[in-house]
DNA sequence: TTGACACATTCGTCTATCCGGATATATTCT
DNA sequence: AGAATATATCCGGATAGACGAATGTGTCAA
């Protein structure tokens, strides 16, 4: 039960659900894109996907420098809400407008 | 968004959690049906009560002195997430119990 | 090894929310 | 009116979490 309160204290900030917003559509995102797209501080960030991971809902990789998150399997309860979100979150306009952000970045040269 | 932030911040405690579960199994209950079931001060359910009203995940309904909560019907995200509680939460160990001390309370007796 | 970059963490401050006893309100019955 | 019951709200105190600038850490390349 605690766990699962978890879950949703993790969902329950406009900042995270726009991060899981993008994992979930893109798959995988560095911290840079990330912080490009949402245009927000890279501390607060960072901050969040922190929370996100203890949580349990992403998973982190080093490749380099570069941090790469992405969203974590789960059991029952968690993948039923990832596919919720997948699903619904894109139909709100600031999750949209983050989408489009991140898909006119230029692809090579993403991260300053 | 603000809204949808909203949501989850309203999932996000064990008391509310607990909450849902019980009107999403049962239908519809009053406080004290609730407060009897939870074992908790009858202070605590009715400010999460409210929280739940605030945030349109309840509807309330009085009859004589009793209050009836309901989950309130919903847009896309909301029924989804309520389909998905509905389903998940009863396989945790404490909204079982919560389930079956209710189904124990004496049908006319309930509020004392 | 020095510099540059990506990322994480620390810090002080501020706001939201939790708790539960006490109290207020609303309704019904006599 | 007055008492009893169900529910809501108030209160003070405690904790969690948000923010962003500054600073620390890890990695690579020259």
């Amino acid at each position: 039960m605690k766990h699962t309160v978890q879950y949703f204290k993790a969902l329950a900030d406009e900042t995270r659900l726009r991060i899981m917003a993008l994992l979930l559509t893109s798959g995988e995102l560095c911290v840079c894109d990330l912080t490009a797209t949402l245009q927000l501080p890279q501390s607060t960030v960072s901050r969040h996907l922190s929370y996100l991971k203890n949580a349990g809902w992403v998973n982190d990789r080093r490749e380099g420098v570069w941090i790469y998150y992405t969203v974590a399997a789960g059991n029952n309860m968690k993948r039923h809400l990832a596919d919720v979100l997948k699903e619904r979150l894109p139909e709100l306009t600031s999750v949209a407008d983050d989408i489009k952000r991140l898909a006119s970045l230029a692809d090579g040269a993403r991260c300053a």
